[in-house]
RNA sequence: GCCCCCAUCGUCUAGUGGACCAGGACGCAGCCCUUUCAAGGCUAAAGCUGGAGUUCGAAUCUCCAUGGGGGCACCA
């Protein structure tokens, strides 16, 4: 099948949708979901599409969708159709689409691929333990296939408790094609009589997923691999229907970090032990850059020969359905940091200041800007994700530091030598006009080789004096910002803690 | 138990019968740079799950085995 390439290729609009049911937190393994369909909705000219499944009002979570719909807009994938901005195939909730099913359920049973079953639960439950016990399928045994159509009205009609079932061809075997896989062929014998509408009148994924994709003239499935054991249950409901199928393309499943066995609760806390994690807003929270996550999760089934760093753009223009790979994929955390890092380093200087300005409002530090934008260029490396902002340049906003005074001492030097040194450097420095990278360093240079030191042990000592701990942007520059007046008085103040000790 | 899917360095992957003594990336190791921490540069180690076939020729096609994954709900 060459459809899926071609499609693929930019020359017919794809319209797409990512169809998540708002029961839990979003993670990795949706986004990624939800970012090919982006992917391939933009790069061929066509239309991404939110659609809400919650027709499971049991499991439904409030605020679910909500992080949904933050979660998409925090990664950049803005939808062209959805609940909250409207189009032409709304509703785009599931729960506010009722008639739309039953309408077409109905169309279904004139067609005679459907009927109503009364069947109570613990009937169900007595005949699935019956049939396993005969080995045989655990399925409906299709007791109400044989109840005469007029009867079945006037049940309903009196009320009683139904739902509706696919009456899932006895003989043969159904074959439907998936783009990463081939052909795909099971037996009838294996598919059950699914129910399509359940008894609170709303309709199961296999009916609702159908019926909207057809509505919403959905051209490509992009899914789960959990939905290949009723992929032919699915083709064959779209075909009952005499409609066109879309394009179906099943994802493969992400792995633990081992690549043994899918994320269990255990192996997420493990991840949130150490600083990682597979939610969305987790990792907005942790401060990962949304570039960094969508480059990190676009690769895990997807793979390109060479140059994997991208935009999100880039990724449009290299996108193809028919490269996405069918084999799980195991998550690798330390790719996440990586590609972070990378990402960070590449913002516009602008950028990134805006970005990390939050990071030291929130702990309390009052922000100067044009100060924030003359730091920006000495931890702009430095950063995997943008908290790591705290560590590098919160003293920059301080007052004052408070530098442990066993880190004032200089490597393999006594307290009372490192207050010689800090005194002979205050002397350099005070006969400075102004302290900057290309007035401080020779100066100082000087005083090392005439001290018969090195570098690090002078540095260490102004570096700990100045900025108040031992790791810090390169030293001069962030004295030229912190300033003359109190690059001296804190080494003034780093003399006397030395000399008492 | 039954059905379905998958299989290239530790991990993510490129590879679509000859251009592959298998390329890239992360990580790891070493070296260089160096003012701490990074970043950057260079180098190395590391792989086609196994077995039968098809073919002049197989990582690439077929079959079997093994391993892994998914599913068997009035959940999605």
């Amino acid at each position: 099948m060459d459809t899926s390439t071609l499609l693929s290729t930019g020359l017919e609009p794809a319209r797409v949708r990512f169809a998540p049911s708002p029961t839990g937190r979003m993670h990795i393994g949706s986004a990624r979901t939800a970012l090919y369909d982006y992917l391939l909705a933009r790069r061929t000219g066509g239309q991404f599409i939110l659609r809400i499944e919650d027709t499971d009002t049991k499991r439904t979570v409030p605020g679910a969708e909500q992080e949904l719909m933050d979660g998409l807009r925090w990664l950049g994938l803005e939808y062209d159709e959805g609940p909250d901005v409207g189009g032409a195939c709304g509703p785009y909730r599931q729960s506010e689409r009722r008639e739309l099913y039953h309408e077409q359920v109905t169309i279904l049973q004139e067609k005679g691929a459907a009927y109503p079953c009364f069947c109570a639960p613990d009937r169900l439950e007595r005949v699935r333990r019956e049939r396993q016990k005969q080995k045989l399928n655990t399925g409906y045994d299709g007791l109400c296939r044989s109840i005469d159509p007029d009867e079945a009205r006037r049940r309903i009609a009196d009320g009683e408790r139904h739902i509706i079932r696919f009456k899932t061809p006895r003989q043969g075997s159904t074959t439907a094609v998936d783009v990463l896989r081939g052909p795909i062929t099971v037996p009838n014998s294996q598919i059950d009589d699914y129910v399509l509408i359940k008894s609170d009148g709303l309709p199961t994924y296999h009916c609702g997923a159908m019926v909207d994709d057809h509505l919403m003239a959905i051209t490509h499935v992009i899914r789960g691999s959990e939905w290949l054991s009723t992929f032919p249950l699915h083709a064959l409901i779209v075909r009952a229907f005499g409609w066109e199928e879309p394009v179906w393309i099943h994802l493969s499943v992400f792995l633990k970090p081992s690549g043994k066995g899918k994320m269990s609760k255990r192996d997420t806390s493990v991840a949130l032990d150490s600083g990682y994690s597979i939610y969305v807003s987790d990792l907005r929270d942790f401060g990962y850059v949304p570039e960094g996550v969508l480059n990190w999760i676009v690769l895990m089934g997807w793979g390109v020969s060479e140059g994997d760093v991208m935009t999100l753009d880039q990724m449009v223009d290299r996108f193809d359905i028919a490269n996405l790979s069918p084999a799980p994929a195991a998550i690798n955390f330390s790719k996440l940091d990586h590609f972070s890092g990378t990402h960070i380093r590449a913002l516009r200087t602008e950028d990134l200041a805006a970005r990390i300005k939050p990071y030291f409002t929130s702990a309390g530090l009052t922000v100067d800007d044009a100060r924030l934008l003359r730091i920006v260029p000495l931890i702009r490396e430095r950063l995997v994700t943008l908290d790591d902002c705290l560590p590098f340049a919160a003293w920059f906003f301080k007052e004052t530091v408070e530098p442990e005074p066993e880190e004032l001492i200089g490597k393999n030097l006594t307290a009372a030598q490192s207050a010689d040194v800090a005194r002979k450097a205050y002397e350099i420095l005070a006969g400075l006009p102004a302290i900057t990278l290309t007035t401080a360093e020779p100066p100082m240079r000087h005083l090392i080789s005439d001290l018969g030191l090195n570098a690090n042990q002078v540095f260490g000592i102004l570096r700990a004096a100045v900025t108040g701990q031992t790791v810090s942007p390169p030293l001069f520059e962030s004295m030229e910002i912190v300033g003359k007046e109190k690059v001296l008085e804190r080494v003034s103040r780093a003399i006397i803690i030395l000399e008492k000790m």
